[in-house]
DNA sequence: GCGCCAAAATTAACAGCGTTAAGATTGCAG
DNA sequence: CTGCAATCTTAACGCTGTTAATTTTGGCGC
């Protein structure tokens, strides 16, 4: 069922990891509705209890599977930012962090709830690359050329830039922003549209 | 418990109004993970199954809640831009609006649900004031003084205001978002701080 | 090589959930 | 006052998260 390591280890393996997995696969096909804890041994071929030897409950689980969540999402701004400078490189970001959220929407919005940020927070397991997204993003857009934006209290550039972008992220999972009421048949064109219009170095 | 006509009526009574009330309750005070079926259905006072008397299921119950949610936000936005004219009058329908998201959080997140929004839409039961709100924000913005913005596609400027708007509103529901690290104490004077300075009307 | 032990996984059970079916209760029209 | 349709209740189904008691097993000391 799973790619993870039942090999020669029968009764052992890496089931942590497996268990994860499964639980991703779940939520990337089926949503978070779809998610639950017998669900996810059952399609990793264990019993319904096994689960509680690696997680201590289902919000455990939740939780480890946002902790690899937010290593992928960083990777994904990183990559689409790379190479780039400037105000590309800021771009970038965004453009990375939106189409993040409209490919794995299930797996975004749970990274985004509050009680698993906070158990996220309070173990301390956050990974670096997920606020290093943000902070890249601030130091961009404090470096960035924004004079059409006037002078006073640049430091709320910042905090808006980031509910900018988190804003198109979630409207176009919500699905309450499409493309074409703007005239863009393709949503990649449109995403790449609003970021450069809202950071000001368009055509 | 509540406060909902079992006045004379003993057997039968507004039962329908009376469970949206009791979940609302529950909603605003325990989040989304407290409101089930039978909770409901017991703080009100009747049977687990009554419910289905006046409403198919859960859904059909979270669909009405949100309908009685919508009309609540769209007045929270009218209210706050009434009397005001021109940009003022935007900035009144930003600042309700992510006021009311802060205030009311699980309700406003229940709202933003696709799988409940697109029940909504495909009853056609979202109360008009609703889109409303966010077509007067679309004129408003493209009556706005926004000269600052350049002049390029400026039908972008439309979904960009509403997912800059949306956007604060999440952040700040998630608590990623904090006025102290902007130099605020107070909330109210951090949103308003955030709105006037994106609308470009700031001192 | 062997036996023991801690770790890992299983089975069984609990309460609570959404939902349905069948039956009881009630207000109202005739 | 009778009957009916709407409303509500009771009981049951399978599913869920979670716990306790039990069995399996891989590896370590001997």
């Amino acid at each position: 069922m799973s790619e993870h390591y039942q090999k020669g280890k029968y009764h052992h393996g890496d089931l942590r990891r497996a268990l994860i997995s499964t639980a991703i696969a779940i939520l990337e096909s089926e949503g978070v509705t779809a998610l639950t804890l017998r669900r996810v041994a059952r399609e990793t071929g264990v019993s319904q209890a096994a689960p509680y030897t690696h997680f201590r409950d289902k919000s455990d689980l939740l939780t480890a599977v946002c902790i690899n969540g937010t290593e992928w999402f960083g990777e994904y701004m990183k990559r689409e930012a790379n190479g780039k400078t400037g105000a590309d490189y800021l771009a970038g970001l965004a453009i990375g962090h939106i189409h993040f959220a409209t490919e794995h929407p299930a797996l975004f919005r749970l990274m985004s709830t509050r009680d698993v940020a906070e158990s996220l927070d309070e173990s301390g397991r956050i990974p670096e690359i997920f606020h290093e997204g943000y902070r890249i993003l601030a130091e961009g857009l404090a470096a960035a050329p924004l004079e059409h934006f006037g002078s006073a209290n640049r430091q709320l550039d910042i905090p808006l830039a980031w509910a900018q972008i988190y804003g198109i992220s979630n409207l176009l999972i919500e699905a309450r922003l499409s493309p074409q009421t703007y005239g863009f048949d393709d949503e990649t064109n449109f995403i790449s549209a609003l970021v450069h219009r809202f950071l000001g170095n368009d055509a």
